[in-house]
DNA sequence: CTCTTTCTACTACTTTTGTAGTATTCATTA
DNA sequence: TAATGAATACTACAAAAGTAGTAGAAAGAG
């Protein structure tokens, strides 16, 4: 998968269904993304078009209908998505973002508990 | 200090050098924006004029000269970032958020000095 | 073989965003 | 007081994004 193209916030909508799931026909895409949305059948297949369009998503024709698959990665499209935000709004850092997201968070003791074990995991592998 | 309108990335560039220090003359602003983006004058005064028009900021007249001053919070403003950026990306959890990011990315010892704490503070206050 | 249904292919139109240009208004200087 | 310069007020225009509508083609129903 490659270098993930500038992806709206509609048409990520759409390509997390195809992460989920793929390949799938329009049609199937459409019933899905409309569980979730109110979207237009139209318009989801302008979706589907510009995705493919820039590279994000592929298709493959059987017949007369068309099958989807994702083109780029979720996890490189996460990535992403990551850097992006932390460079935008924390100067790159992850120190302070998380103190903010915290600050303003209820957390359970899941949470708390998940959250140590992600960092002690950290810790371990960079010793 | 309110409800935070739908602010773009430019727009927020310009709310970056507000929250640091205002009220700004248009010139302050147009001078500190140039420092890190290579803006045309009218451009930041357009960015001035559409912030002012969603009531992200506010001018006072003196004499002939507008200062600026933000109407939202830096504080709300990034919250609803966070809190959009979790809830489109990592279905609102964070755990799934932090181990995505981590997993990418080399953090150095004091940075994990740095989210041991700040966990551990939630921790304690959390008992 | 023609009619209807069902797909995909184009086209369309509005809003938002990025990025500036032109017009107008005052205040100051000659 | 007329010319100049510096502010703000409007206007502009293309690209991206949201949201659909119309046209055309092909497959299945009679």
């Amino acid at each position: 998968m490659k270098k993930t193209p500038q992806i709206s916030r509609a048409e990520y909508e759409i390509m997390k269904i195809l992460w989920d799931d793929y390949p799938l026909s329009t049609n199937d895409i459409t019933e899905r993304a409309q569980r979730s949305h109110s979207w237009n059948q139209k318009t989801v297949h302008t979706l589907l078009s510009r995705l493919a369009a820039k590279g994000a998503a592929s298709y493959e024709k059987q017949g007369r209908m068309y099958f989807y698959s994702p083109l780029i990665s979720r996890e490189s499209y996460l990535q992403q998505e990551n850097h992006s935000f932390l460079d935008r709004f924390y100067g790159g850092e992850i120190a302070p973002m998380l103190s903010s997201l915290l600050a303003h968070t209820e957390l359970s003791d899941k949470d708390l508990e998940d959250l140590h074990e992600i960092i002690n995991s950290q810790t371990r592998s960079g010793d």
